[in-house]
DNA sequence: CTAGGACCTGGAGTGCACTCCAGTGCAAAC
DNA sequence: GTTTGCACTGGAGTGCACTCCAGGTCCTAG
């Protein structure tokens, strides 16, 4: 019953594939983001298709702006199992709020600068 | 022809009113972000209700992600007079652009999460 | 076989946008 | 008129999230 990890991707390609850069992918292993990944026996990291999916998971925590050190304690969950679920849950929708709240509070200010550009356009020469 | 300036807000009140602390509006003044701040004589700074408006506009470039180097240059521009408006323009739209982008992704990799939150709802004990 | 490129490590450095501090001076309330 | 608190300056420090570097090894195309 493996998880089939199929793929085999040295540490640019994953970077390619990940949109992360090389540093950024290092610098997550280093700080426990990123687990279990293999190494050729000179060495050279070989990333899979479960890191990739895992990336996809981060790069969206990423950039919806959630700090490093929460993403943390959520890979910590990830690795400690599944009766870590209904927390993974809280900290999930915990941010989901929050990217709610970032949005909401977006709109509105796009909707202030779009009156800020209409108003510069009635008064342009 | 005075521009009513009423109000007179010491840093303290002006910081509440605006949203920024005192060490951020000082440290937008000395980088020339806010101008013509008046003095008490023995020096305190008074800001008056232009100076809240323009700080309102800051706020929401701010808040939306636009870099202080920027906002230094639609400072100059304004600063500048009326026949800067054109760029002004130019610059609010190149970055209610940005924003746009900004908030588009941010709805995807919110759906992203939400799909995250049902897939774990779905297999919680 | 060799030249060029990809990858390794540990640690130092970067950039942004503040934020804090020491030491001092004014203000406002009692 | 004194205590308590707000404000001043210049400059140093912070926190975050990378990013870069030197000095080395490895791999692969020709």
């Amino acid at each position: 019953m493996d998880t089939t990890s199929r793929g085999a991707y040295t540490i640019g390609e994953c970077a390619r594939r990940s949109g992360f850069t090389m540093d950024t992918l290092r610098y997550y292993e280093r700080i426990g983001l990123i687990g279990d990944i293999a190494r050729t026996t000179t060495g050279q990291r070989r990333f899979n298709d479960e890191h990739l999916e895992w990336l996809g998971v981060l790069k969206c925590l990423r950039d919806t702006g959630m700090p490093v050190e929460q993403m943390h304690r959520f890979a910590t969950l990830v690795k400690d199992g599944d009766h870590t679920i209904a927390e993974r849950i809280a900290l999930l929708e915990a941010h989901k709020t929050a990217v709610d709240a970032r949005m909401a509070d977006l709109v509105a200010k796009r909707d202030y600068l779009l009156g800020k550009i209409d108003y510069y356009r009635s008064v342009a020469p």
